[in-house]
DNA sequence: GTATCATATAATTATATGCTTATATATACA
DNA sequence: TGTATATATAAGCATATAATTATATGATAC
């Protein structure tokens, strides 16, 4: 039986997986604190759209982020609503604070804003 | 220059890449409260010896676990004085307790004891 | 010493992963 | 409309991973 706490621990490696590689990482803590969209996230890892899009599709798959389209662009942003949002949230805690990335895209000119 | 940022991210996601794999997570989970030896790994997991022992490896690699010979048998345990050991920490808490397994042992003989 | 038990390592193999390039889709805008 | 922009998907390839089998090491028991 299991306890409403815990998580299945077949989740819970299937979770990890997913945080084991770097750039998902960096951006699972990029998101707690800013949605971000596809160019955005090419223009900070400089890494081909492709291979972005592909990385969120697997945090998307088990539901880790969520998307919504603004405008032209396609937002990601942390499903707060995930089942194991609470482990989700507190590893990111211990990961240190992504905001200079954020401010170099600014400073960049490409921070995209849909207000 | 790397910035203390970025290597903090490489080594989170190393953890979580270790932490990826349902047999590590679990075999984590199980040292949190037990010391283990290598059999009672392959008991527990129906493993084979060797596959047991290159995952204790990986975890051991990264000094998540350290090894300490008892008489004949090679026991683990969790490193406490990790770097990283309060991100550890807090990730095993969100996982469900394992007491069965260890019970199981010990209802087929299997445990090992070395008081 | 020699045999045995517990564990580690090496070589191999099958599968998984992450990137690339090429292409498809879907919205925005002229 | 038609074209540009943003994103997604598919196929292919190189590398990484996790298992297996075979073998090595190292402590204990005789």
């Amino acid at each position: 039986m299991k306890t409403t706490e815990s998580i299945d621990l077949q989740k819970a490696s299937q979770i990890f997986k997913l945080l084991g590689d770097k750039t998902r990482l960096t951006m699972m803590k990029l998101l707690e604190s800013h949605d971000c969209c596809v160019c955005e996230f090419v223009a900070i890892f400089k890494m081909s759209q492709p291979a972005i899009s592909q990385h969120l599709r697997k945090l998307r798959d088990i539901e880790l982020v969520k998307e919504e389209r603004r405008g032209q662009w396609i937002f990601y942003s942390i499903n707060q609503e995930h089942e194991d949002y609470p482990l989700i949230s507190s590893v990111l805690k211990h990961l240190p604070d992504q905001g200079s990335s954020i401010e170099k895209l600014e400073a960049q000119g490409l921070r995209i804003c849909c207000e």
